[in-house]
RNA sequence: GGUCUCGUGGCCGAGUGGCUAGGCAGCGGUCUGCAAAACCGCGUACAGCGGUUCGAAUCCGCUCGAGACCUCCA
């Protein structure tokens, strides 16, 4: 915990150190998902991005309570039917209530999280649960001034605001600048200016999902959320917010302007923004139409995929690049990723059996702390992991006899590796399991047999019982040492 | 149109005034009955043009190209 961490701030554009308000506690706010459909690639990216910061200041010592909301108070479409949202839409199309369409992607996106190996965060809270904190921000906000009614909705005032504020502080936009570039869409009669946003909207007649308010029946403005659950279990103003880079504006600009209306201060002290992940260049969305779910990746069951793809991998894939960087899928990138990772898990199983030697020809030390060194600086995973491969050339070059690490070393390094890899990065093997052992049982007979058939130069059935194994996924390798053997298909 | 970001070797992707990124693919070598793995070695990459500098992929300007936000979006 003594140590110093950079992050990359937008709201300062640059980065700055770390320094909690109230150390060791850090309070840490996520955007969640809007639970309408299965989570796609790009989903994937906040939740592995700001998973890494959780677990790397968890491991610091750090006490983080990390807030990562659902929203299942589906907003307005912007263009299908008036006065439906999507999750209210989904629901009519299914014939459900819904909240039964928000229960079956909640369930669906917590289990891919899982299969990511993303931590829950410390409380997931809920847009549907928080109606009664979110109407009396509304309430506030309109005492203070800062918004309007009209016709059963509510509307922040957003040139109000301006007037003793810096409305786009965050996003870097200029207030006039809005005013003269805005497009003027449909349907938005009642609000005094297009960049105004609601806080309270009156539900339609079809409209199902509804609650009574003081101003009517209806639901709660989308921005509106996040600032009311990041206000009840963070306070008026906690460490960290983070979102996607296309939440900057307006969600984020938004959650600013009302937090500070209604507690007269900025709520975040750090805001963090990952980039987005690209498909041919272009950014992979739900309103594009050329995103690819998760459980596709898992399956290889989409037409750009050339096979499927583990959910580590995936992982893998996405800590390889900076969170702040675009990162463009392809099935070959992705391939790259998946023998990269078989790679470094190797690499930690050759070390648990490295012995300790009398010396060591390697810094370790040294190594460990550019890797520490990498993650203090706005949570550089990538050259982090750079700095592991190195460490599993140091590995494979000992096991190879080039090489050795005193017993002090060697611990040290396995302690290291470990810490990265499983607890910081959040890799772990996906193989093996409880029929493990019966596998190796199976193997190891025709490994005997295959030892037999070479006793008697019988290469033939020898190279038959390898490649007849070597088709169902299994491969054998004559080491020095004896037979080795793993599973290297991950599409089973 | 406004605001902003980016353009790195076959692919992905770090870096950022002088010092090896890394992974994947490829080539050569060691090892091996063969193969695989591993290890060793190899590629004179920083969109283009100009400028600043002893020195720029890294700073500045221009040109070209790509993208993001401005409307729901991770």
């Amino acid at each position: 915990m003594q140590r110093e961490i950079q992050i990359y701030n937008t709201l300062s554009r640059t980065k700055e150190r770390f320094e909690p308000l109230n150390p060791p506690f850090v309070g840490l706010y996520v955007c969640g998902p809007t639970v309408y459909g299965d989570a796609h690639l790009g989903h994937a990216r906040p939740a592995i991005t700001f998973d890494l910061v959780f677990r790397y200041l968890s491991h610091l010592g750090y006490k983080v309570r990390y807030v990562r909301n659902i929203t299942d108070v589906g907003h307005l479409e912007n263009d299908a039917d008036e006065g439906e949202d999507k999750i209210a839409r989904k629901a009519r199309l299914e014939q459900l209530e819904p909240m039964e369409v928000v229960q079956y992607f909640t369930d669906r996106y917590h289990l891919n999280m899982a299969q990511l190996n993303v931590k829950s965060p410390s409380i997931e809270p809920r847009a549907s649960g928080h109606i009664i904190e979110q109407i009396e921000m509304v309430r506030e906000i309109l005492k203070a001034g800062m918004g309007y009614e009209v016709n059963g909705s509510v509307y922040f005032d957003v040139e109000a605001y301006n007037r003793g504020h810096r409305y786009g502080k965050l996003s870097g936009r200029v207030l006039d600048d809005l005013l003269a570039n805005t497009r003027a869409l449909e349907g938005q009669d009642e609000k005094r200016n297009p960049f105004d946003f609601a806080l309270w909207k009156k539900a339609q007649p079809e409209h199902i999902m509804r609650w009574p308010s003081p101003w009517s029946e209806g639901f709660p403005g989308w921005h509106l959320e996040c600032s009311a659950m990041s206000n009840r279990y963070l306070g008026d103003l906690f460490d960290i917010h983070g979102g996607g880079m296309d939440l900057l504006f307006p969600h984020h600009e938004a959650e600013i302007a009302q937090s500070c209306t209604v507690h007269g201060k900025d709520p975040v002290k750090y805001w963090m923004h990952n980039n987005m992940i690209t498909i041919e260049g272009q950014k992979m969305g739900k309103s594009l139409g050329n995103f690819i779910t998760l459980n596709e990746f898992f399956n290889g069951a989409h037409v750009r995929l050339e096979k499927a793809f583990s959910p580590m991998t995936i992982r893998f894939f996405i800590l390889q690049a900076h969170y702040r960087s675009t990162l463009d899928f392809s099935n070959e990138a992705l391939m790259a990723a998946e023998k990269g990772l078989e790679r470094l898990m190797a690499g930690r199983k050759v070390l648990e059996q490295l012995k300790p030697g009398s010396e060591s020809t390697f810094d370790v030390a040294g190594l460990q702390a550019k890797c520490y060194a990498a993650m203090d600086d706005d949570f550089n995973s990538p050259i982090a992991i750079a700095h592991l491969f190195d460490a599993v050339r140091i590995i494979n070059s000992i096991k190879d006899g080039k090489g050795s690490l005193t017993a002090t070393d060697l611990h040290g390094l396995r302690e290291w590796v470990e810490s990265f890899v499983v607890d910081i990065l959040g890799l772990k093997e996906e193989v093996g399991g409880s029929e493990s052992s019966l596998m190796s049982d199976v193997v190891g007979l025709l490994i005997r047999l295959r030892a037999e058939a070479k006793a008697r130069k019988d290469f033939q059935t020898a190279d038959e019982i390898r490649d007849e194994l070597g088709k169902v996924g299994i491969v054998l390798k004559d080491t020095r040492d004896g037979v080795e053997w793993q599973i290297s298909g991950k599409d089973i």
